[in-house]
DNA sequence: GGCGATTTTTAGATTCGCCTAAATTGTCTT
DNA sequence: AAGACAATTTAGGCGAATCTAAAAATCGCC
């Protein structure tokens, strides 16, 4: 029951990300580019985790998480993402501002620290991208998501994450006033390029690209 | 002008330390039992830091830690006291729990959390066990500290720190009602066994051993 | 001033996490 | 069914941080 290491760690979260985004099935070549690593790197580390039986793995064929390393891999994002409310919410960073220092925040030991920070925050449901927060068990609960640019005409939603969360595309959002939170109505969707007719908060009509509404997730409001 | 690593930033902290709290010359040996290490590994570790240039050092002759040194723990020993103050003003812990996630905490990189940190608890100028905090130059100015079995009777005093930080003491202390920032007046002094006669506070009054006099370290008040 | 005890350094090994280069296995195409 | 090509693993090596055991230097005491 020893704590995985800083570099278990990541690699099972990569692995997690990845298992939950796609197939069960997780390739060494998809690790080493999520982890900016080589591939041969991956392996040695693949072998680790599932000696550790966090992973389980048949050579050549991939990698799928088990039950006990899907719940260290949830106990590591729920840190990740606490830290990243307290950084926005309490320390007034941006949103685009947080993610690096929560890699390193989310690798700190201690559960009654998370536990009191989980509290102090007054238990946040999702971070400041939209991304839900487990609880202490590990459970996410929350309603399911959708990408906006698969939805049809006259849908009422709510920006609840983003797909991209680079800065360019973080910035584009504040110029046009759309943030985490924001209720967006469909008015319509144009057929020769995908790109859709919004409005936002019963306010602001515009148009965005089909590449800016894949990008957005919602849930329904 | 590479980061440090935890390991060497732990040593730096380690020898900035022991050479304030007494001679200049810094022994292998009193760095490794702080560090609860071996003398072998800190021999090592002794060269790595002289190269880059932290500390000066002769062959068996011991170590000095240099200005840039200096810096770089103070940096260190700023982050530590800081997160010290989060973990107790906001997240109700008490300050004899906050060390062990300090310890973690101070190897965050990023120099913007800290002053936003610094900030958000107001410019905190001591940590919870009366330890003064560095600033962003690494400057400490706070006013020169004093034992308590040292003074004379009828000094009056404020309790700013403690040596002893163990639970036992900081429990005895919680008992007696007494915490960094309390005021101390010297009743009377008893020759036979150094204990001494207090009031705390300006409301009680009791003996306390010179054992404990001998661990409070307080400020003219 | 010399010698035993202590301190410090060196030598050699281990584990972790990473790398490059080479070998192996799997897949796809014809 | 056989290459060609891609994905993956293995082999071998390196730097960091640690250890034990042994050698070397310094200290302290007579
Ligand atoms: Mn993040
Ligand atoms: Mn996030
Ligand atoms: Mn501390
Ligand atoms: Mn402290």
């Amino acid at each position: 029951m020893i704590d995985l290491s800083f570099a278990e760690e990541n690699y099972l979260k990569a692995i997690y990300h990845l298992s939950s985004a796609g197939q069960n099935q997780v390739n060494t070549n998809a690790i080493a580019e999520r982890l900016e690593t080589k591939p041969a790197s991956v392996s040695d580390m693949i072998r680790k985790l599932s000696e550790k039986g966090v992973i389980s793995y048949v050579k050549y064929q991939g990698v799928n998480i088990t039950e006990d390393g899907k719940k260290k891999a949830l106990w590591v994002i729920r840190k990740h993402r606490l830290w990243e409310v307290f950084l926005v919410e309490k320390l007034n960073f941006h949103w685009d501002e947080v993610h690096d220092i929560a890699e390193q925040l989310e690798h700190i030991r201690s559960s009654l620290l998370i536990s009191r920070l989980d509290e102090f925050l007054g238990y946040p449901k999702f971070d400041p991208h939209g991304d839900p927060i487990p609880d202490a068990e590990g459970i996410i609960s929350s309603k399911p998501r959708m990408i906006l640019s698969g939805l049809n005409v006259k849908s009422k939603v709510k920006l609840v994450s983003l797909k991209d969360t680079g800065n360019a595309f973080l910035n584009y959002l504040d110029r046009i006033g759309m943030k985490i939170g924001s209720r967006i109505r469909i008015l319509d969707i144009i057929e020769f390029d995908g790109s859709v007719e919004i409005e936002i908060d019963n306010r602001k009509r515009l148009t965005i690209s089909k590449r800016v509404a894949d990008n957005l997730l919602v849930v329904a409001d």
